[in-house]
DNA sequence: CAGCATCCCTTTTGATACTG
DNA sequence: CAGTATCAAAAGGGATGCTG
């Protein structure tokens, strides 16, 4: 029977791992907060409570799955001081820096093409709109 | 009121759209099937049903649905032949192009680094297992 | 053939409360 | 502080039937 190595279900990305793990990895590092982390960590190390404030609008639910599937598929480093009140610093490994920086370009992209897109989007629409009641 | 510029319904994009307008750009060229598509046509131009087998396990709506978001976006573009029965090719514009290139690096470097994942993940899951019952 | 509309189930995400 | 557990809401996705 299927059986998940990780601790906490997740059915479909098991399904989908046996068929194509490459894709997962990819959409990991393509996740809506897996993004914001990668550029976030690009520039430093940040705490949990840290980053959650910097990436703004994730809850912890989620940023704490999102560095754990980072952090499995080796991009991400947790080093948890031993301390109290907990520490815990995440950082870029060098594979996480190199997938990091090939988010950026794409995300860089696209900030330089938005106008053009935008373009195309009113050309759509307007289209669109034209047919409807012409 | 939040007046959706398209056609039919997608409350939460309306929503992210007003925010970060670009980050949403990046979804949809990393989407599930976005991906798929953009590789696919990097290739060559293809008919609906041929897309369709090419890319496999992927329903009439999502591929319809993905097209027409990348075609909104300016990415694809769409000729409806106007024979009977119908045929439409798709292929890239010059501007999905560069999206398709930049994703087909992304992706080929997970491939690429396919191995050190799987190695990290082994680690990392046994590290979990250690931890449970020592 | 190429799609749109509808219904319905699955997966993901988020809010909240709680723990070491 | 740095999470985990739980539950409810939302989005994603598929099957089917219908149209030009």
């Amino acid at each position: 029977m299927a059986v998940s190595n990780s601790s906490h279900a997740r059915p479909a990305e098991d399904l989908r791992e046996a068929m194509c793990p490459h894709r997962l990895v990819l959409e990991h590092v393509t996740s809506r907060w897996g993004v914001l982390v990668l550029l976030a960590l690009l520039d430093r190390s940040y705490r949990f409570s840290e980053l959650r404030r910097h990436v703004g609008r994730v809850s912890e639910k989620m940023l704490a799955q999102t560095l754990q599937t980072l952090e499995r598929d080796g991009f991400v480093l947790r080093d948890a001081k031993p301390v109290i009140p907990p520490r815990v610093d995440y950082s870029l490994t060098p594979i996480g820096r190199e997938a990091a920086e090939r988010v950026r370009a794409l995300a860089e992209w696209t900030g330089v093409r938005m106008e053009q897109v935008q373009e195309a989007r009113a050309a759509y629409d307007e289209a669109r709109e034209a047919k409807l009641k012409p």
